[in-house]
DNA sequence: CGAGGTCTTGAAGACGATCAACAAACGTGG
DNA sequence: CCACGTTTGTTGATCGTCTTCAAGACCTCG
């Protein structure tokens, strides 16, 4: 096993996979690739020949509005395909950057189609994480729509929560956030001033501390409750069918 | 062809199909099911058999917040596969509700599972239309975090424009318009009444009408302006290719 | 014609943005 | 290891936007 260890550790997460379907991952990485912090990894209206696999670090897929502001879609860990969707939608309606100094390996899009034609059970669990990313669209349009921006922060720290868990990145209840708060603003949809505010009163709660990027969750059980967070929609451990 | 007809000519939008392949589409539907306005199509929590293609009418994908509001995460209209996602998905972590009275064609997820299996270019097709509506989910993130509240509705009928006519359901520069503004605000996350105002600022800027669920669009140029919109993230016309 | 839903209007108040200034943390080179 | 500069985080005050509540007008369909 080589790079592809993570890929085939979160698709393995969704169901078992043969030594011959292993090994077709580990060889679809074509080249990794290190970047540092806040570089673009595939800019907005690309046209990329590959897709990007997250090995280690934070990235985040952005849009960029026409006044020089952005907005922030998704953030993405190690494990992440982040723009898989490019393989079939070709231009990139979104960009990838990387948030912190990052690690990513690239598989070719005539390799994924080749995966395609020859292995139906991969191409499944291939579909399935392009899926999951739009379920978390969903959520995060609630978010933004619906939820206080107290509730919206405290609900993304319970996605973190549970996405790094899954790929084994939390320590205790705690993990790394290298997420700035003008970071977190762009991302849902919030000034910087107030993702500050809001972050105070989670403190003020005690439901959380936030202190030199590590995260702490002090009472999950209120997190989740504040947040109205249930993990469904991430799909963690749900299991595809071979046949 | 029988009434997989639309669905034919949505895929075939996105590269050629043979006859095999229509025929497999069309055998694929296994009912065809009439709702009334405001009914449920799924609900969030399912676990349905099948997916639902929306044969006529309009429906939308809505998320439930607790306190009774929702979020509508998408529209639905006539060739859209508003459920395809719960093929791999299996639990809804979004229900589907009818706006108007709706004609809905039922593919069982056996049949998508075989058609996984057996056509992998029809394969890439579906995958390709969830692709979209994940990007459609990316663009109105960027609309409820960055665009006011005109630039939002008037991104909305930019996109509904583009997208009717891809299914031939404009006339001229007007389409057929039945949601209230009260479903407005929930998909914008603005109450009733911001709805109401900002979509006389639309008409005093006389950019358009809306009468009696006919929307008209006077100045289309305009309109993309304000909303800064480009139709690019719906990827119409655009091909896969078969190899 | 009447009833229910939808649209429209006004006024009050909450909420979040903006601006500006300062403090703290971080990293880089001397 | 410390000094310094830059980035990130924090605070207060003011202003504009959007919500809420409540009432009335307008459709539309039986």
């Amino acid at each position: 096993m080589g790079t592809a260890d993570i890929l085939t550790r979160r698709l393995e997460q969704f169901g078992p996979l043969s030594d011959e379907e292993k090994q077709v991952l580990d060889r679809a990485i074509s080249q990794v690739k290190e970047f540092g912090a806040d570089q673009d990894v595939v800019r907005e209206g690309d046209r990329p020949s590959h897709s990007s696999l997250i090995l280690e670090g934070f990235a985040c897929r952005q849009k960029h509005v026409p006044d020089g502001g952005r907005q922030i879609t998704a953030f993405h860990v190690p494990g992440d395909f982040c723009d898989l969707h490019s393989f079939l939608l070709k231009k990139m309606d979104d960009g990838v950057v990387t948030l912190t100094p990052c690690k990513v390996a690239l598989v070719p899009h005539k390799t994924i189609r080749q995966i395609t034609t020859d292995y139906p059970y991969l191409t499944r669990l291939l579909w399935f994480t392009t899926l999951i990313d739009a379920a978390v669209h969903r959520e995060w349009m609630l978010g933004m729509g619906r939820l206080s921006p107290s509730a919206r922060t405290a609900h993304l720290f319970c996605e973190l929560f549970v996405r790094l868990k899954s790929v084994g990145l939390t320590e205790g209840n705690a993990y790394r956030f290298p997420i700035t708060q003008a970071e977190l603003g762009d991302a849902f949809g919030l000034s910087t001033v107030h993702v500050n505010r809001t972050l105070q009163e989670l403190r003020e709660q005690r439901v959380l501390t936030l202190e030199r990027g590590i995260l702490t969750i002090c009472d999950w059980e209120r997190l989740q409750e504040m947040a109205a967070f249930s993990p469904d929609y991430l799909h963690v451990g749900q299991k595809i069918e071979r046949n």
